[in-house]
Parts: C-alpha cells; structure tokens; sequence
DNA sequence: CTAGTTTTTAAGCGTATTCTCAGGTATTTT
DNA sequence: AAAATACCTGAGAATACGCTTAAAAACTAG
C-alpha cells in the first residue's frame, strides 16, 4: 500500500513516515506543493496526505482540486491547524475525503487511512446514533434526545470515538492514545475527569433514560444501552 | 484443506500429521525454520501450525513475523511449550491467530484449526463458547444459558484461561503463573477462593444444568460438561 | 492585560475487589 | 477409625480503583 505525504513541517512528515512505515506502508514524502502535485499525478498511490496549509496559501486545498479534476480518485486526507466548520466545509468540497486537526494523535490518523482503504470511495461516517445519542463529525455537533450538547473540543474527542466503537470495552490507555496527541503524556485521572464531564452533559440531565456511558471496572468504559 | 506443520520434535510432527491426515487434511510438515519459511512462501497453504522454539532461539516467531510482513495473511497456530502471559502476547502481537500449550490433547488442536478455518480472516478468537457458557473478550462479558454474568477482572481471566484450555486438566501453578503478573507471589489458596467465587457464579445459580467447573482433585481444574 | 473557558493536575473518599487466614469438609492413606 | 492430605469456605484486612471536587495552568477572546 502506498502512501504520499505533502506537508511543509518536516518533524510531523517524518514522525508519519516513521509511524506508517511500521505499519508496513509504503510511504513517500515531499515538502512543497509544486513537487507534491508533480508526484500525486505520476504515480500510482493508494491514499494521500495532505497539509491545508503549505506555504503560500492554502495550496494544500488547490492540490486537491486540481486531482479531482483530472479525475484522479486517489482518497485524500487533509490535515489541518485550524478547526473551524467552514474550513472542514470547504475542505470537502475540494474534493477531500477526510480531514484530520493538528495535533493528531496518530493512532487516530492510522484508523482514518485504514478507512479510507477499506472503502475508496467514502470515508468515516459522519454521523453516528446509539440510541438516542446522535454526533455529526463534520459539524461538531452532538445531541441526545433532540436536545443539543454542549461539549468542549475534548468532550467531543472522546465521545466521538467511544462511539465510533460501541459496545466494545475500550481501556484508558486505548482512548488516551487515539483522542490525545502523539506527544501528549496524561495522567489516567485526566481522563476520567472527562469521563464525568461527558456523563454530566450526556446522562445526568436524561435520568428517565438508561444511562449510555459505563465503566467496566478493572477495564476501561464503553457505550451503549444498558 | 492444505496445512504447514513446523516442528523440529519429529514425534510431534508426525503424531499431528496422522491426526491430521485421517481428518482429510493435506499435510505438509518440515523440521526446520528456514526451509518452513520457505515453504510457507512458496506455497498456498489454509492454516500453519509453527512451534515456537525451533532451534536457534525464538524463530518459531520470527517465522511469523516474517510472513506476516509480506502480507501472508493465513492463519497461524503457535505451539509452545512455555506458558506466560508476556509469552502469549508476544506471540500474538508477532501475528500468530492462536496459541497452543504442549503437551496438548489432540482434539483441542483440531477444534483450533476447525475454528481458524471457519473465521473470515484476522481478529483471533474472541468468542469462546463451551456448552451453554460463553464468554467474549472484547466485550468482557461472559453469559450462561442467555444470563449476563457479573465478574471481577480477575474472575474474568482465570475463566477465560480455563475456557481457552478446555477439556484440559490445569494445574494450579500453571493457572497462576498465566493469570497472576510475573512477579505476584499468590497463596495457591488463593485461586481455590477465587474459584469457589467462579462456582457460585457459574454453577450455583444453574443448578438444574451440570456444572462445568471441575476439580480433578490431585491435579487442578478443568472446565467443561461432565 | 483581563476575564472567561477549557484542559490538566492533585488530593480525598467510598467501595468493590483482591488476598490471607483460620477453621471446616471431603478423600485418601495408614 | 484415625491420621494425613487435599480442597473448600466464610470473614475480615489490605489494597486498588474510579469518582468527585477544587484549584492550578494553559488557552482565547475581547
């Protein structure tokens, strides 16, 4: 499986490299977008990475349209510093599949290139439901029962991938490594600070309902009825 | 069905190739680990049985890793005769699907290969299920006759040791020495207590049904009916 | 710079779990 | 039948686990 990396800061390029080649991929970087755009046309890759923010404007988006129109499929992942909706809006738009915020953790960008494998043509859905409990990744938006959450960026995180694996007993050091970045060094107690925060805004406030959010104690937490 | 057998002890090998013949399966068995990587290159087989210590040190594993870096995706069955956790997770983290201890009976390294043969690819067997009792270990529950059951992490893993090894006579110490981390220094009473907390788990509240936890008395337990 | 928010650390507490111990009940041996 | 051995069980002590609270640190926005 190929890789290609276009991304301007070489420590995250090689730190991806490195971690990817691990994985047994086969990864190519380059640094700017004039030579990315060169090698994204000549050869063959199975899923490219790509910086929004190359120097010289947001190049990054301009690489990706100018793939799509000469009908190149290759999935593509944008990475990206700044988070707002619009952004990740216009992101897709210009043909990206998926879209990833610095800081990454890297467990979290090797689950979306395994997406984008398994299935060319769309990426990680977008909107996830347990139960009552619905989140929309592109807007960052979660709600249960109708009613809107509140979350912060890290409450989101979590949530998010809690439900990306429902029903599955996910441990602590599991959760940290894919919501935290690489660099990130956090106690455990961290995350069960959080843990309660999500049970405040996801359970407290539905007590007629079951609870969604269990720990599994010796193990770690998951979601689900019951 | 094709399968590899890896084994320098010729005793072994042979005695599982019998076995194994008598049940229509193709096997091929080879004593040592380079020509066993060779042919398991070379050839398309549906399972491989390696054990894990072939002369010259771990290579049994090396074997593993090896096919499974070029992407050689059949299962494996490691034999070993050491039994410790770090050893087991080693083997399962170098690729092997499953994991064998010698002396085995020989109907449990048939189960196992029925069972590799039946399941899609990768994901090692998370699903155990000895008569009405079944456990599964990515959720961590465990259930009989359709009732949740409520264990501790470590009731948990003894069960789960006993389920994975079943029909077989376990020790005590071998219980201990794969359920307790290396370094613990536990009372071998300690696991009879534990065991009583299974029994009334398990058994007890199923009385009209055999119970399925053994003492072999002189020996150790065994799970299983009858 | 300040005020507000979010993220992270730290400490304390209640409780389920883990483990030991002491005495009990089988089973085998003498 | 007594003694010895192997195993089981109940009760309590020690421990580890996970939750909560509060406050410090790090960001953001104005």
């Amino acid at each position: 499986m190929r890789i290609l990396v276009i991304e301007d800061e070489k420590k995250i390029a090689k730190a991806i490299k490195r971690g990817l080649s691990q994985e047994s991929f086969a990864v190519d970087i380059c640094f700017d977008s004039e030579e990315g755009l060169s090698m994204a046309l000549s050869e063959p890759y199975d899923v490219m990475i790509i910086d929004r923010m190359l120097p010289g404007g947001h190049e990054g988006l301009e690489i990706c349209t100018a793939l799509r129109k000469r009908g190149i499929k290759t999935p593509i992942l944008i990475l990206t510093a700044r988070d707002k909706i619009e952004e990740r809006v216009r992101g897709l738009n210009a043909g990206a599949d998926d879209y990833l915020v610095k800081p990454f953790a890297f467990e979290e960008l090797l689950a979306r290139i395994k997406a984008l494998l398994r299935r060319p043509s769309d990426s990680l859905s977008k909107e996830i439901t347990i139960e009552d409990l619905s989140l929309n990744a592109t807007e960052f938006t979660a709600q249960r029962a109708g009613k809107k959450l509140d979350l912060s960026a890290k409450e989101f995180a979590i949530l998010e991938y809690l439900m990306r694996n429902p029903k599955q007993i996910l441990t602590r050091d599991n959760i940290i490594s894919h919501v935290w970045d690489y660099d990130a060094d956090i106690l455990p107690n961290t995350l069960e600070v959080y843990i309660g925060y999500l049970r405040n805004k996801v359970d407290k406030p539905f007590k007629s309902k079951p609870a969604l959010i269990h720990t599994v104690r010796g193990f770690g937490y998951k979601i689900g009825a019951y």
